[in-house]
DNA sequence: TTGTAGGCGTTATCAT
DNA sequence: ATGATAACGCCTACAA
């Protein structure tokens, strides 16, 4: 059996509750320096470390805060969830990473579970507001700290909680903008859902953003796929086959994942990428660069995000009374090889 | 605050422990169907989900097993990890993942780490016995059960554990065979190392599979690198331009990922892949079947490997005294296209 | 059928 | 400067 306390105490020969204030370095035990060193001896002659099980029932704090991502296997999210708990655990919390497998429903789960630990907080990647207002309040009321990632800051009502805002259009307009100076006129959206989530008014912004510049709605598609890569190609390609001469000659993926699925889509449709279909994708992730073409993308500051989130974390657990906070970043597009003047 | 097991029994006006019983539907109550409703009733209205700190406390279990992965942003990995997760919540039991970033040292704490949490078993990928045995001394002394992962069955004695090995000699030898048959005479291995890791064998061992199928020793050469995309790149594309003419025209990387960045350092270099530099991977990640050329690999078989893992624990769990036991899986080359014919 | 008491390992309060 | 005691939420005997 571990070592507790009470026998590290014993070993040392004083009470538990000294030998717990020795390891704890509190202030209050002037114990003599002699004391503390058999203490200290003790202890790591047992081997002696606290129970987590104890200190967090005694604490009602496990020190610990929960990550629920939509996709364990996108570079995006665990590189994200890689920076944050570095960040964390500089202030001495660890994390527990959950992911809800992109079904919405399993997300919940997910909550639910993390909620269940006595973890001081939840940090999600809020996918669907509506179906998660109910878990808000329950996390609310059991005291626990929220921090959502939001996406598009839609017309909503403000994410009435700490919110970390990536904004995307600025990185998606000059994405825009980018193949429009490069000659393009006709442009599809491949847009990855998870289970039980809607494409929303997504179609609505990219018709809009196209209106605006020129582009008739006729001209550019939205494709709704799903995370698995065998679906986004699928999709993909049977897009291209059907549409024919017709298809257009600009794609953007709304994450980096996808787009590489789209890229060899393409290629097995008789497409040379970036000659015949220019792609950008959204993420940057890092294996984006050791492609055969590096892969033109939107970049999301993951860094200055899981730091911004951490602050927050640790702001709302020393102080549950200041006001929620937003903080927003931009998107940025990075041009890279996937992305060149359209053939006439 | 929460809702404790105290307010649910107030609430449907019982005594706690007679709302334990009810809860955990053990048989030794009976309680009247209607008490038995009340108690339903008041806890689903509270909300109430039981501590799992008093839990673990109490049982000195929290159901819930830890797995140690080198990488998460290796696919391979975190596949691994989501089979693993999913069977074992067939069963009852949480999963809570940590990564060790390809650093023996720090595989140390992410170890302790899950020993601290009064977890119930552990399962790791093996990298280097000699520093973990201490760890593995610890966890059998504090009654955890152990389920290794581990490679090369080297001539170690076995390993003191239950595990799942992996036996990537099949795979490797038709990988070279496969090459042989296609022409190749001048071999490159490249071997993503842990931070703390030495090659081992591993040089000597590809040596000796080579000179038994005739390749003098000098027609082959070791190159290691780190886990990151960039180091890969960077070390096997000065490795090419320093080699010039008298560079090898097959590359087995040791895992996927590294293949990717290996095979755009060769584009860099001036190569085409597979015709100037054939290239086989290991993993088989599901990223493989999508890059301009899918990659030709070594697969493993995570999903039966998984499910092996948790058979184990599971066993281990219920029955502490059982022997130990190992199975072996064979990893399978997959022929893809990476690899050609040698030039001539 | 229900209530009472003890203990899991820890920390905090109060007394010595 | 140190030690005894209670409490955190839950489960499990055992007593009523």
């Amino acid at each position: 059996m571990r070592a507790r306390l009470k026998d590290v105490a014993a070993k040392a020969g004083v009470a538990p509750n000294t030998a717990s204030t020795i390891l704890n370095r509190r202030p209050n035990s002037w114990a003599s320096k002699e004391t503390e060193q058999r203490v200290f001896d003790a202890a790591k002659e047992l081997g002696y470390r606290p129970s987590r099980a104890a200190l967090g029932l005694r604490m009602g704090s496990f020190k610990t805060i929960g990550l629920v991502i939509p996709d364990l296997h996108n570079p995006y999210y665990t590189a994200f969830a890689d920076r944050f708990e570095r960040k964390l655990r500089d202030h001495g919390y660890d994390l527990i990473v959950e992911h809800s497998r992109n079904n919405i429903e399993f997300e919940m789960h997910c909550l639910e579970s993390i909620l269940d630990r006595q973890i001081d907080a939840v940090t999600y990647f809020v996918s669907d507001f509506d179906r998660h207002i109910d878990f808000l309040k329950t996390a609310k009321k059991a005291g626990k700290a929220v921090v959502g990632m939001t996406g598009l800051s839609a017309a909503e009502d403000p994410f009435p909680f700490d919110s970390v805002e990536i904004d995307f259009s600025v990185g998606l307009i000059d994405a825009v903008e980018h193949l429009l100076a490069l000659g393009h006129e006709n442009f599809a959206f491949l847009c990855a859902l998870a289970a039980g989530q809607e494409a929303g008014d997504r179609p609505q912004v990219f018709n809009e953003m196209l209106k605006e510049r020129g582009i008739p709605e006729g001209n550019n598609v939205f494709i709704a796929c799903t995370h698995k890569m065998a679906n986004v190609y699928e999709v993909f390609k049977r897009f291209l086959l059907e549409a024919g001469d017709s298809r257009p000659t600009a794609l953007i993926a709304m994450n980096d994942l996808s787009a590489i699925g789209a890229i060899r889509a393409a290629e097995d449709a008789g497409l040379r990428v970036p000659e015949d279909l220019s792609v950008i994708g959204v993420d940057n992730i890092p294996l984006g660069d050791y492609l055969h073409r590096k892969l033109t993308t939107i970049e999301q500051p993951i860094e200055a995000m899981a730091e911004s989130a951490v602050r927050m974390l640790l702001k709302r657990l020393s102080d549950q009374e200041i006001d929620f906070q937003t903080m927003r970043f931009d998107s940025k597009l990075i041009i890279k090889e996937t992305t060149a003047k359209v053939r006439t």
